[in-house]
RNA sequence: AGGCGCGUAGCUCAGUGGUAGAGCAUCACCUUGACAUGGUGGUGGUCGCUGGUUCGAUCCCAGCCGCGCCUACCA
């Protein structure tokens, strides 16, 4: 074996035989477990997002394979509508051409081959990753099978009407010429102006002020609302005011929208342009004026100097038109919230327009239900009070989308306009009596993206038909996701899930925190701090970690800033780290908290702890390969045996609760400690005196032999889930020696407490030792004594049982402790002068003589007496304290009973040892 | 405006109604025969502030300060 750990020389090879041998596919007999992919889009790369994410579900469905359940994760893509055909479209103009130049046909046709170049891309960096999706299963969201899944529930609800067609406003994307739902309209406060303009009476008899933001849509303003209790303007509902800049009259109205204590208690009624003036104009029966064409261009219902004007341009010229009449009061500075689309970016307008809804509110109702019941639970379950939040004020859902790449809606219209929804144009046609001469044309648009994403969790298992796959892996057992997309996807799929399979789409959801960088922000190509998981795991040069974050910039200006911060922050670029060392960080970043800043530095130590393992199994390797590890002969176990095999049931115990708590973070944690910190620190090193000693005997031999093997071979299962590379590639070595066998540590069973005795006693006894050692150590660290330098040690008022564990433990002490020799004081003699440590009633003596300076064993002592003076006086208060004496339960009492008795006594040995050193001064 | 969350060591984060923990960083010493991606021993915290409940609060409750997220928004 190498000395360092390697990762770049195993990983591929371990995980193409994986694959290769059908490991992933569910085999086992147990219950089955199912998790579904959250489907990454077509043509994405892989983000720390997906990598925290994946790492997760990887973990859970190996832990759940080796538990011997029957796992399936679900492997497949998205077909991400707007994102996709905006990347095609940008490759389009990057050629001169527009998607209109191609057409429909081809340009689906184009999005089709650039899914068949680019889809590739994710799937072979969750290989990377270790993901043991089963790929034989993949799924995307367009294929056919899928695509008649969603044709068929688009059918199923309109003929339930819960999907309608309606003309309302919807937030228009005058850049992407699409409708969009409103969860996709991002609402950021933006400074702005709030201009307040003068509406005259038709009588010419003053004017009554209202204020806007967006005064180029008062060319559509069909009313001027003041509210009905407001007295100062109860007379003058039903007047009429000149509308500036056109010659329209527009009549004051009474409605309780207006706000008497905003601006001056009047407001423009524009129902064609804004939701709460359309819900106004419905109210009072007013014109829908729209004045703008899909761009956000005015259109033929504006006068004819502003018509065909952008409307931004359209506000100067008209800002200008009416400060000319002098209609404008004044303007201020004001800052609001402005509507953009996620994708875009661009300004959204709420446009009338046909478009294809979902009636949500029974679905909702269905699963606000299932979650109060129990049927499904939220980890952490807070996030039930976000869902039920949402899913309580919810609204229709828009489903339609005036894009190219996506489900066609399959609804048909005739030559009058009439629509028929069906699932194939010849089924229209059977169930309608229409003849093949009929012209019927189909809808264009497609639907939202997360409408066949919704139906994720039944789709992929062969939904509408009743198959094997469903009634075993439906419903699955848990959802990862971020938070992000609770209501996008989350709830949609547990509306959908209950509508169309009677159940619920999975039993839990485990909601993550979001990865972010250092500074606690947000990762994303524009800000520059996005790192590329791959990059950790192979490591970057700075030159081409700085080409790759500043080419492809939206906005290229910012690539100076990006560079000199990226310089800074990785002077070196970035190291390998290997692959099990950043799931192993992503399994510690874990916690439950929402934001996770992603420190690389935690990279290099777990990357370090892969070292350690490996370096533990050669030694391991090292002292029982070719040798009797005693499975067969007569074996005897040591206390320090027995003690690590069951502080390895511990570690166990510790392992399955934090997976079954998906507290990744704690069961990392725990994994590491048990590792690094008993089974290298203390149970290897215990081994070598024993496996070097010729008075040890053939049967203590095999016992720890055996020993090392076992509990190390448990240690790479244990960690299998989360570090599955080098547990696979030291399996092979180590397991024979612990008399497994088995292709494969993936399908070996995840360990369980029940495999190590629990032991006290050893416990017990261990602990005594390792507290000498340490003792000595202590004295030896704090009084500066060279570790190459051997001296003896002394015991005084040692006990019966310390003269026992003395006897049997020497070797350890000897060779842990580094030191000559151990020996009870005799009875009689006097100590010499020596630096002392405590354990339990007996004092451990290192003699001073030529090793320790008196001033500084003084000043040592001194510390340690002012420490315990200080926790002696919290003791005494409290147990002077008569009410703490009366309420506190009483092993509370006893426990403080004791740590008096035990500060006590080391405070009067280090007075009498500080007392013996100023005698012999 | 409503909802949710956070504030613990220099940094990133666990944690508990009764001795405050880890990783990284830091200091000292150490090329000991698994590992210098290492070993040993240290330093470092009035657990945001103020009250309350309690025998006892970093933990529970209330208020405040600071920060963040989500939802809905006054034109």
């Amino acid at each position: 074996m190498d000395k360092a750990y390697s990762p770049r020389d195993i990983e591929g090879r371990l995980y193409t035989h994986w694959e290769s041998a059908d490991y992933f596919s569910p085999r086992g007999l147990g219950a089955a477990f199912c998790i579904m992919i959250p489907p990454p889009n077509v043509t994405g790369t892989l983000h720390m997002g997906h990598a925290f994410q994946d790492t997760i579900m990887d973990a859970l469905t190996r832990q759940m394979r080796m538990s011997g359940r029957n796992t399936l994760w679900q492997a497949g893509m998205d077909h991400a509508g707007i994102a996709t055909q905006m990347v095609v479209e940008r490759q389009l103009n990057a050629e001169g051409k527009t998607r209109h130049d191609l057409g429909r046909e081809a340009f689906v046709a184009r999005a089709w081959k650039w899914k068949g170049e680019s889809g590739g891309t994710i799937s072979r960096q969750l290989r990377r990753l270790g993901a043991s999706l089963d790929w034989s299963r993949e799924r995307f969201t367009m294929d056919p099978d899928l695509s008649a899944a969603v044709t068929e529930v688009f059918v199923r609800l309109h003929e339930e009407g819960l999907i309608y067609r309606g003309k309302r406003l919807v937030n228009w994307d005058p850049v992407l010429l699409t409708a969009v739902s409103d969860l996709e309209v991002v609402a950021e406060e933006e400074a702005g102006q709030l201009w307040h303009l003068r509406y005259p009476f038709e009588d010419g008899s003053g004017f009554v002020i209202v204020a806007t933001t967006r005064p180029e849509t008062l060319l559509g303003d069909a009313a001027v609302a003041v509210n009905p209790d407001d007295e100062r303007y109860r007379k003058l509902v039903g007047k009429k005011l000149r509308l500036p800049l056109t010659d329209r009259l527009i009549p004051i109205i009474a409605d309780a929208y207006a706000d008497p204590a905003f601006g001056s208690g009047c407001v423009k009624i524009t129902p064609a342009h804004d939701f709460n003036d359309y819900e106004v104009g419905e109210r009072h029966g007013l014109e829908k004026i729209n004045i703008l064409d899909p761009s956000a261009h005015l259109n033929e219902n504006a006068p004819a100097k502003y018509r065909g004007l952008d409307r931004f341009a359209a506000r100067e010229i008209m800002l200008a038109d009416l400060a000319a009449a002098g209609l404008i009061e004044r303007i201020e500075a004001h800052t609001h919230a402005v509507p953009r689309g996620d994708r875009s970016g661009a300004i959204l307008e709420p446009y009338l327009t046909d478009q294809w809804y979902v009636k949500v509110a029974p679905l909702a109702a269905a699963a606000i239900t299932a979650v109060e019941a129990g049927r499904i639970r939220f980890v952490p379950e807070n996030w039930n009070k976000t869902y039920y939040e949402w899913m309580r004020n919810i609204k229709d859902w828009c489903i339609s989308r005036q894009l190219w790449w996506g489900h066609r809606i399959p609804a048909w219209y005739d030559a009058a306009g009439k629509v028929y929804v069906g699932r194939s144009i010849d089924a229209v046609r059977a169930s309608n009596g229409l003849a093949a001469n009929v012209a019927l044309t189909q809808d264009d648009d497609v639907l939202d993206t997360w409408f066949s994403s919704a139906l994720w969790p039944f789709s992929t298992l062969g939904w509408p038909k009743k198959t094997a796959d469903l009634a075993t892996f439906y419903p699955s057992s848990v959802l990862v996701t971020g938070f992000d997309i609770i209501f996008f996807w989350v709830a949609r799929m547990i509306m959908l899930g209950l509508k169309f399979m009677g159940d619920v789409p999975f039993r839990e959801v485990y909601v993550h925190g979001l990865v972010r960088d250092t500074e606690g922000q947000k990762m994303s190509k524009s800000k520059g701090n996005v790192i590329d998981p791959l990059d950790i795991v192979d490591g970057i040069d700075l030159e081409s970690l700085v080409k790759k974050r500043t080419t492809g910039l939206m906005q290229p200006q910012l690539a100076p800033a990006i560079e000199k911060a990226t310089r800074k922050e990785f002077p070196r670029g970035i190291e390998a780290h290997g692959t099990d060392a950043l799931r192993f960080t992503f399994a510690a970043l874990a916690t439950q908290s929402r934001d996770i800043r992603f420190d690389l530095a935690r990279v290099g130590g777990y990357r370090n702890f892969c070292n350690k393992l490996w370096n533990a199994a050669r030694y391991v390797t090292l002292v029982t390969d070719g040798q009797d590890c005693g499975l067969r002969g007569e074996v005897e176990l040591s206390a320090a045996d027995c003690w690590i095999r069951s502080r390895c049931s511990f570690a166990a115990a510790e392992a399955a609760r934090g997976f079954a708590d998906y507290r990744f973070d704690l069961a990392a944690q725990a994994l590491y400690e048990f590792t690094w910190y008993e089974f290298c620190d203390w149970y290897l090193e215990l081994s070598k005196p024993i496996l070097q000693s010729p008075a040890t005997s053939a049967a203590a031999l095999r016992g720890t032999r055996q020993t090392l093997a076992q509990v190390l071979e448990t240690i790479l299962r244990l960690l299998h889930p989360i570090m599955p590379f080098i547990t696979e590639e030291l399996w092979t070595r180590i397991a024979p020696l612990a008399g497994k066998s088995g292709p494969t540590i993936m399908l070996a069973p995840y360990p369980l407490a029940s495999d190590f005795p629990r032991d006290a006693a050893a416990e017990s006894e261990m602990r005594w030792v390792m507290d000498f050692i340490l003792g000595v150590r202590q004295i030896r660290g704090e009084m500066d004594i060279a570790p190459s330098k051997r001296f003896d040690v002394l015991v005084a008022n040692a006990g019966e049982r310390d003269l026992t564990l003395l006897k049997s433990h020497g070797g350890y002490l000897e060779r842990l402790a580094q030191v000559a020799g151990i020996r009870p004081l005799a009875a009689g003699e006097a100590a010499p002068q020596s630096a002392t440590a405590l354990l339990g009633e007996m004092k451990i003596l290192v003699p001073m003589a030529g090793l320790i300076d008196v001033a500084a064993e003084r000043e040592r002592l001194g510390k340690r007496a002012t420490r315990a003076r200080a926790e002696l006086a919290k003791c005494h208060g409290k147990l002077a304290n008569e009410k703490f004496v009366a309420n506190a339960p009483p092993e509370v009492i006893a426990q403080e009973r004791g740590r008096v008795a035990d500060f006590e006594r080391e405070l009067a040995q280090i007075e009498t040892q500080l007392k013996l050193l100023a005698e012999l001064r």
